[in-house]
Order: structure tokens, then sequence, then C-alpha cells
DNA sequence: TCAAATCCGCCTTTCCCTTA
DNA sequence: TAAGGGAAAGGCGGATTTGA
């Protein structure tokens, strides 16, 4: 299940039936790692930002990854506060659950997230920063992972695509919508959380950004160690005239103490000329999580810490059947029953603990697939022998460190999808041996993975990974480290 | 009628750059 | 390495307009 679906149009202002819980952030994975906004308004007149750092391509090859963020003079280049609005415009996006690219504002709701007072220039700052988020261009060379083709690939986009500017009150006639590439990336889910209330109680452009890019990089290892000056110049958008470590760290200073003492950094110091950083207790790994069903809700639209809330506390039994509460909802109701308010739909389903599917749905619906058995009994018989499998305690560990290595290319919710459910039945010789549940996932595996399978697995010092399905028999596929 | 939106002006803050 | 100047954006509060 990729959760690929489509959530029922809602008109402009309509409830969409779900709490708010602007603390909730999302962020595109690429828009961290590489700044698309000035870090100091008062150059205001540069045009253009270049940045680069290397990563290891397809054949293990070192590989320059170029970005290159370019405005009309006319506007100028997106400004720290331009960065706050995408962040605020990310909360707006994700509380609609994704469901259309248009999505409608009311301004007052806007500054209330950025928290700007409204008033003086407020509004017209929100107008400018739309006009600059739509005009910028960003040439991003060899930045975007494509899972198709198994390697990085170049894109040209811009942010917004287009904005009306209602001069009402409400939402009626104030609607933006993303770039499409970009709009598109969310969905093939290149987003990660983002703790906005952390986000937003920082004080200085710097620090968000720190914490950004940081935040990225904590996604699969506690620490991170990178030179100072390609940090500083590279990632955080620092003047190149500010030049000197020593110089470069004293300006820092103020957001690595803001950052330890929200609880985000454990400990930073300097080694040479490289920041070294620990991440501290506040530091949240939602990109893997042991529950998919929580990534499912908040994919459908329910606020992370509502769908916690609401999810915390079930038995496995309970999440086995949420979980084919969910396939139901998302294969048989939402395509077939016009359900106005999903995420309220949902809601309920969690409130009331109503688990309860049709008899056989899952025969009908999974006839039409080639990819798991046609006939009810033999499903059921599969089923069983999926549920019966014990993993290694060893092997699973082993799984599971791999699938950290995998948070570099893959979000969440797809490790959580296609990755974490593998069972993980026997490590020997230096061999993984795993269990899927069915071809659907062999498929997908030998479709979307291997390549950055292969790298996990080489990283974790293993020399290959061999696919069982739940029957006993193995499978064709076989992905082998690419190390060394 | 009242909340939202806009306009305006003044003071504060930030950070690059230069100089000692 | 530190301090000060200067330029530009941000912050804030009050007055006014708009529209549900």
């Amino acid at each position: 299940m990729n959760g690929n679906f489509e959530l029922p149009f809602l008109a402009p202002g309509e409830d969409i039936g779900q709490e708010a819980d602007p603390r909730e952030g999302k962020d595109e994975t690429n828009l961290c790692i590489f700044p698309f906004a000035l870090l100091d308004s008062h150059r205001g007149s540069q045009t253009t930002l270049e940045f680069q750092d290397y990563i290891r391509g397809k054949n293990g090859d070192i590989v320059p990854r170029r970005w290159t963020v370019t405005s009309p003079e006319k506007y100028g280049l997106p400004r720290p506060c331009d960065e706050d609005l995408y962040i605020a415009l990310m909360e707006l996006t994700f509380r609609t659950g994704l469901a259309e690219n248009q999505i409608y504002f009311s301004k007052k709701d806007l500054l209330d997230i950025l928290g700007w007072t409204p008033g003086g220039k407020s509004y017209q700052r929100l107008r400018e920063g739309f006009q600059r988020l739509q005009k910028v261009q960003i040439e991003a060379r060899k930045a975007f992972w494509d899972q198709e083709a198994g390697e990085y690939v170049d894109r040209d986009f811009s942010l917004i695509q287009s904005v009306s500017w209602g001069e009402g009150q409400g939402t009626q006639n104030n609607w933006f919508k993303w770039n499409d590439e970009l709009f598109e990336s969310f969905r093939s889910g290149n987003i990660k959380f983002l703790d906005t209330e952390l986000y937003w109680s920082l004080g200085t452009p710097t620090s968000r950004r720190l914490y950004r890019f940081l935040d990225r990089q904590f996604v699969w290892r506690d620490r991170v160690t990178i030179g100072i000056l390609r940090l500083a110049h590279q990632h955080l958008g620092m003047s190149r005239t500010i030049n000197k470590p020593h110089v470069i760290h004293n300006k820092l200073r103020a957001s690595f103490d803001e950052l330890t003492a929200s609880g985000f950094l454990s400990q930073v110091w300097r080694e040479g000329d490289c920041f070294i950083f620990v991440a501290g207790s506040r530091t949240v790994r939602r990109t893997i999580v042991a529950d998919p069903n929580l990534e499912r809700l908040v994919r459908i639209g329910l606020g992370h810490s509502i769908a916690q809330q609401l999810t915390s506390g079930l038995t496995a039994q309970e999440r086995e059947q949420l979980s084919r509460r969910l396939d139901f909802f998302e294969q048989v109701e939402l395509p077939s029953k016009r359900i106005r308010n999903p995420v309220g739909f949902i809601r309920s389903i969690l409130q009331g603990r109503e688990f309860s599917v049709p008899e056989n749905w899952q025969q009908l619906k999974f006839d039409d697939r080639e990819a798991v058995p046609n006939d009810s009994a033999s499903f059921e018989q599969s089923r069983e022998q999926w549920e019966a499998i014990e993993p290694s305690r060893e092997a699973q560990e082993r799984w599971e460190q791999i699938c950290a290595e995998l948070a570099a290319c893959f979000d969440s919710h797809v490790i959580a999808t296609w990755l974490l459910p593998l069972k993980a039945r026997e490590l020997s010789q230096n061999t993984l041996k795993l269990v899927v549940p069915n071809n659907l996932f062999l498929s997908w595996i030998g479709e979307n993975a291997s390549l950055p399978l292969a790298n996990a697995i080489s990283a974790v010092q293993l020399s290959c990974v061999s696919f069982y399905l739940p029957e006993g028999k193995e499978a064709a596929l076989k992905i082998g480290s690419t190390g060394h």
C-alpha cells in the first residue's frame, strides 16, 4: 500500500474536520539541505545564490551537486521572512492532507502561524513574500533522487506557481498553488516532519536554518561532523566574505546556545575546522516509526499528535485490525463513497475503536492484482504463514539498521510502508534473509529500492540480502553490497 | 457592529564592512 | 579579534477602511 489515493475536493473555507495542530510542520527534504533564501535581508540587491556539495553517485563516484537560486531584479531573492512564509504555507498545506494543490487561506490565519502582528507592514511583507516565492527559480543539478531512474537527476523549478491575492476577508479569494513538480515531490513522500513549535521559537534566521539543516541530518544519525566553511557557505548561506572559522564560530555561538537550550542539540563543539553536533533529547526521529498506521493517518490528514494520541494504547491485535481497516478505507470506501470529510471519518473510526471490515473484501480487491493469490483460501493461507513467521532478533536489528541508512533516500511513510514490515528471518554468512508479505513488496523493492538498498547493505557491512515469500519459497530478487 | 485588513510613521534590530 | 558606522529590513502601535 503506498497511500496513493485522492481525497475528495474541499470547497474554499470548508471545514475539513481536523483539529488544527499548527506545531506539526513539514519540510521538503531537498529544501532543508540547500537554502533558497538570503540569510540576511540586507543583501537585497543580490539576485543569485550558488551552493554546491558532493554526493556519492550511481557507481559510487563522487558527484558534485549544485543548487543555483535566481530571481528577477525587480523582486529580489527570497528573504528570511519568506523562508518563514514557506514553513507556514507547508503547515497550511498539510492540514488539508495534500488533497488539492490549490490551497485557500485567510491572511489573518497566515499571520497567526507566522507570529506576525496583524498590522504594520505585515500584510505588505506577506504579499511581497508570495511574489518572491513565485518568481524565484531553482536550478538543482544532481540534487533530486529519481526512484525510477535510480540516480540523482536535474530539476528546474519555482516554489509557487500562482497566487490569488483577494481584497476581501476570509478564504474566498486568497489561494496559492505550489509548483506542480514540487507538489508532486510532496506527494511522492519527499517530506519530513518539522517541529515548528521549536522552529518558531528560534530567534534568528541563522538558528532556524541551522535547525532545519541539522534536523535533516539527524534523521539517520545522532552525530554530525561537518566542515565549518562548508556548513556556513553551502548550507546556511552565510556571506562568503566571512571565511575565517573562528569568525563563523563566533557568529554561530548564539544559535548553538539556542539549539542546545531548546534540547535539540545535546552538545556541539569545534575540532579543528569542523563542527561536531550531537542530537539532543528533543530531536524527534519521526521518519522511522514503530507503527506504520501512524504515518498513514498523518498522510490522510490527521495531525501527528492527534494520530499519536488516538493510536496509543492499541494492542498488537488492534494495530493489525486498524491496518486492515485503513486498507479498506483507502481501497474501497474512498473510491466508491462520497466521503466529504475523510479526516473526521477516520477520527470517528479511531475514537469508536471500531475496526471491523466486511468479510473477504480483500479477495475482491486483490483479484485484480497478479501480485497476490487470486483465491481467498490461498490468500488466507499466505497470511497465516506470514503471521507465523518469527523474526530472528539479531537479523531484525540488522534490518532496522539498514532501514535507518535508507532514511537518506526515502521518506518515512515509504520506509514504514514498504520496508519496515519485512521480517528478518536469519543472518548467516554475512547474508540477511528477509521475508516479504507478498509479491507486491518484491516488485516494489526491485523497481524502487535496489540501488539504495545495495548502498545501505554495504554501509552496515553485509554482503547480500535475499528475499523469501511467506510460504518459504526463495524469490529471484537478490541484492548485493556495492562496496569495496 | 466588530473583526479583519490596510496604511503610515517611527524606532529598533541585524549584519556587512571597515578600521584599529 | 573587537568595536563602530551605516544601510536596510523588521517590529510595533495607532488610525482608518472594508465587509460579513
